[in-house]
RNA sequence: GGGGUCGUAGUUCAGUCGGUUAGAACGCCGGCCUGUCACGCCGGAGGUCGCGAGUUCGAGUCUCGUCGGCCCCGCCA
C-alpha cells in the first residue's frame, strides 16, 4: 500500500481547501457522467466526494473500473465545490478532492445487498453477511453508542471509587433461575463447568473480601428461548456495594442513569425517580414494568359484580376473583370486528376473553350492556369516572394476578395500537416491594421470585412461619418506559437467615452445601451488609438507540432459534473431541 | 413445547378463480452522457417459485409434511 491515508473520510471541510490529502475507504457510490466521474468514499467517520477529470486519462480510465465496496486509496488536492454543487446533507458536502493518484487496494464481488441505511433488506441475509450489514451507517452507530455507553459506565463507577474486578466464565452450575449452559470438563471427565448466569455469588463473596464497591460489565448465558429483547449471551453492568441499604443503592444507580443518558444521549432526567410497589404496580397497570407514558389505569370493579344480573362476573367476584375494567375514550368506535380481535388477543394470552360496553351519550350499549343492572350501570359510572363516549373493556378471571395481568397486557396493546405513547418521553420508575417468593405449581414449592440470595424484609421476617408467599423482599427494579432494565436487592449476609430461606425453597441442607458451601461458608467469616443490582446492558442500548431489537446493537447476535447464521454456530464437533471428554451423544 | 406470520430474479416485492412465455422496482452487465450526490437516458442478462410428497388434464396458486427467518405464549433465580 503506497497511499496511507492523511485525513479520514468524514473530516474535509473548508479549512482543508488547497491541501494535498489521503483518503482511505471503500467505494460507497460511483456516478459515471463519461466526462466526470464522481465517487464517493466512505470510511466509519463519513464520506467524501472524489472527482476524477478526463484530463489525465490514464488515472481517468482507472477510476472507470472502480464498483462498489472496492477498497482505494486517493491522493488529491481538496478544492471547494461549484456554489450550485454544495451537498449541505453531508458533512464533506462543501468540499471535493480532485483525484491525483489512484490505488485499488482491493476488489470486491456485488454485494447480496446495498450497504446503505435506505434499503430494506431481510433480517437473516444481514446477519449472513454481518460484516457487510455492519458496514451500515445505522448500525455503526448503534454500536458507536454502545462504546460510548461502556465508556460512561466505567467513568461514573470509576469517579464514585468502585472497583471493576472480573469473574470466572467457567463456574458452577445452580440450582434455581434459567437452564445453564454447560462445559465439559477433560481432566475431569464426567464432570462440568456451567457458564454463569450472572457474577451473582462470586460479586458476594468479593464484599465479604473486602472490596466494598464492585462492578464489571460482563457476559452472562442463560439457556433460553430467545425474544426480540433476549439473547442466550448477554451484557450485563453488575454492581455491588458493602455497608449499604435500599436507599444508597437506588440514590447511586439515579446517579448512574442521569450521567449516562446525558453524557450519551443528551437527555436530562429528573433524580430521584418514582417508586411504585409491586402491589400498586399491578393494581394500577397490570404488571411489574409499567409504561408509564400513558394513563389507561386499571380499575378494579370486583365489587360491583358481587350483587349483578350477569352471572359470570358474579359467580369470579364472589370466589376471590377479580373483575378489572379499563376505559378507552380513543377506540369508542372499534367496530364490532376490532373488538373481536381484542378477545382473540386476550385468549390468546390464556385468559377466557375480554367482555366490552360502550358508553355512549351517558348510556350504556352493545356487549353486555343489558346484564347490568340500573345499580351496576350507577356503580360503574362513579367508579370509572365515566364522563366522555368510551369503549369500557372488562375482564375477569379467578386468579387476580393473572386478571391484572391480561388487562394490563391489554391497556399496553391498545395504547401501541391507537399510537397513544409519546415516545419522546422517557420515563423512569423504581417498582420496590416485590415478593419474595412465588408458588411454583410445576414443582409443587416456592420459588424465588428474584433470586435465592435476596433478603426479605425484616418487617415480614414473621411472615417466612406464617405465611410465606406474603413476605416482601428488599429488591427492585429500574423501569424504562414499560422495559426492565434493572434489577436487585439487598442480600443476606448471615448464615441462619440464608439457610431459613433455602429451607423455605425447600432446599435440603445437604443440596444447599453442596451448591452454595463455598457463599455459605464465606458468610462464617464475616460477612458484612450488601446489596447491588445489574443492567441488562444491550437493553439499555436497544433503548437508548432506539432500535427495534436487541439484535441491533449486538455486533455478532443469534437468530430467534439461537444460531449463528454467519458463521454456523452450533455445529457438530470431531468425535475425537468428543472422546477426549469422554461424551457420547444419546440417540434421540 | 404451543400459536401466528413470512418464504417467487442478487435484493425488496406483485402474481386475480388452479390455465398461454412468472412480472415490477432497485441492483448487476454493456453503451451514451463534464457537476452528479438514492445522477440521468438506452439496451441486456438474470428464476430449483425454500424443500418433499399429494390432489388435478394442468400447481407459484389447493392439501399434507418438512426446513428456515421473524413475532408472541410458556420459559427467562
Amino acid at each position: 500500500m503506497q497511499l496511507k491515508r492523511t485525513h479520514h473520510c468524514g473530516e474535509l471541510n473548508r479549512a482543508h481547501v488547497g491541501q494535498k490529502v489521503v483518503l482511505n475507504g471503500w467505494v460507497d457510490s460511483w456516478r459515471d457522467h463519461g466526462g466526470v466521474i464522481f465517487i464517493d468514499i466512505r470510511d466509519r467517520y463519513g464520506k467524501t466526494q472524489i472527482v476524477f477529470s478526463p484530463e489525465n486519462k490514464t488515472l481517468y480510465q482507472q477510476a472507470r473500473k472502480l464498483r462498489s465496496e472496492y477498497v482505494i486509496a486517493v491522493a488529491g488536492e481538496v478544492r471547494r465545490r461549484p456554489e450550485q454543487a454544495i451537498n449541505p446533507a453531508i458533512l464533506t458536502g462543501e468540499v471535493e478532492v480532485a483525484a491525483t493518484e489512484l490505488e485499488v487496494l482491493n476488489t470486491s464481488k456485488t454485494t447480496p445487498f446495498e450497504i446503505k441505511d435506505f434499503v430494506n433488506v431481510s433480517e437473516d441475509l444481514r446477519l449472513r453477511y454481518r460484516y457487510l450489514d455492519l458496514r451500515r451507517p445505522s448500525l455503526q452507530k448503534h454500536l458507536l453508542l454502545r462504546h460510548r455507553a461502556a465508556q460512561a459506565t466505567r467513568a461514573y463507577f470509576n469517579r464514585q471509587g468502585f472497583v471493576e474486578i472480573e469473574t470466572p466464565f467457567l463456574t458452577k452450575s445452580t440450582p434455581e433461575g434459567a437452564r445453564d449452559f454447560l462445559v465439559p470438563s477433560r481432566l475431569h471427565p464426567g464432570k462440568f463447568y456451567a457458564l454463569p448466569q450472572s457474577p451473582q455469588t462470586y460479586k458476594q463473596i468479593l464484599m465479604v473480601a473486602g472490596f466494598d464497591k464492585y462492578y464489571q460489565i460482563v457476559r452472562c448465558f442463560r439457556d433460553e428461548d430467545l425474544r426480540r429483547d433476549r439473547q442466550p449471551e448477554f451484557t450485563q453492568i453488575d454492581i455491588e456495594m458493602t455497608f449499604v441499604d435500599e436507599e444508597d443503592v437506588l440514590s447511586m444507580m439515579e446517579g448512574f442513569m442521569q450521567f449516562l443518558l446525558a453524557e450519551v444521549g443528551g437527555l436530562e432526567v429528573k433524580i430521584p425517580f418514582p417508586r411504585l410497589s409491586y402491589a400498586e404496580a399491578m393494581a394500577k397497570y397490570g404488571t411489574d414494568k409499567p409504561d408509564t407514558r400513558f394513563g389507561y389505569f386499571l380499575n378494579n370493579v370486583t365489587d360491583v359484580f358481587l350483587n349483578s344480573p350477569f352471572q359470570v362476573f358474579q359467580r369470579i367476584a364472589g370466589t376471590k376473583g377479580y373483575v378489572g375494567a379499563v376505559v378507552f375514550p380513543e377506540a369508542v368506535q372499534f367496530s364490532r370486528k376490532q373488538i373481536e380481535a381484542l378477545n382473540a388477543y386476550v385468549r390468546q394470552l390464556g385468559g377466557h376473553g375480554v367482555a366490552h360496553v360502550k358508553y355512549l351519550h351517558n348510556q350504556w350499549e352493545g356487549g353486555i350492556a343489558k346484564f347490568l343492572s340500573a345499580e351496576n350501570q350507577r356503580a360503574l359510572e362513579s367508579r370509572l369516572k365515566l364522563e366522555e363516549d368510551a369503549l369500557v373493556l372488562f375482564v375477569a378471571d379467578e386468579d387476580v394476578e393473572r386478571a391484572q395481568g391480561l388487562l394490563g397486557a391489554l391497556r399496553l396493546h391498545l395504547a401501541e395500537k391507537l399510537q397513544l405513547i409519546d415516545t419522546s418521553r422517557i420515563e423512569l420508575l423504581w417498582i420496590v416491594d416485590f415478593p419474595l417468593l412465588e408458588y411454583s405449581e410445576e414443582e409443587g414449592r416456592y420459588v424465588a421470585r428474584h433470586h435465592p440470595f435476596t433478603s426479605p424484609k425484616l418487617s415480614d421476617l414473621a411472615l417466612l412461619d406464617t405465611a410465606p408467599e406474603k413476605a416482601r423482599a428488599r429488591a427492585y427494579d429500574l423501569i424504562f418506559n414499560g422495559n426492565e432494565i434493572a434489577g436487585g436487592s439487598i442480600r443476606i449476609h448471615r448464615k441462619d437467615l440464608q439457610e431459613k430461606v433455602f429451607q423455605i425453597l425447600r432446599l435440603g441442607p445437604q443440596e444447599a452445601e453442596q451448591k452454595f458451601g463455598f457463599l455459605l461458608e464465606a458468610f462464617e467469616y464475616g460477612a458484612p451488609p450488601h446489596g447491588g443490582i445489574a443492567f441488562g446492558f444491550d437493553r439499555l442500548v436497544m433503548l437508548l438507540a432506539g432500535a427495534e431489537s436487541i439484535r441491533d446493537v449486538i455486533a455478532f447476535p443469534k437468530t430467534a432459534s439461537g444460531v449463528g447464521l454467519m458463521e454456523g454456530t452450533p455445529s457438530e464437533v470431531d468425535p475425537k473431541q468428543l472422546e477426549e471428554l469422554k461424551i457420547k451423544p444419546v440417540r434421540t
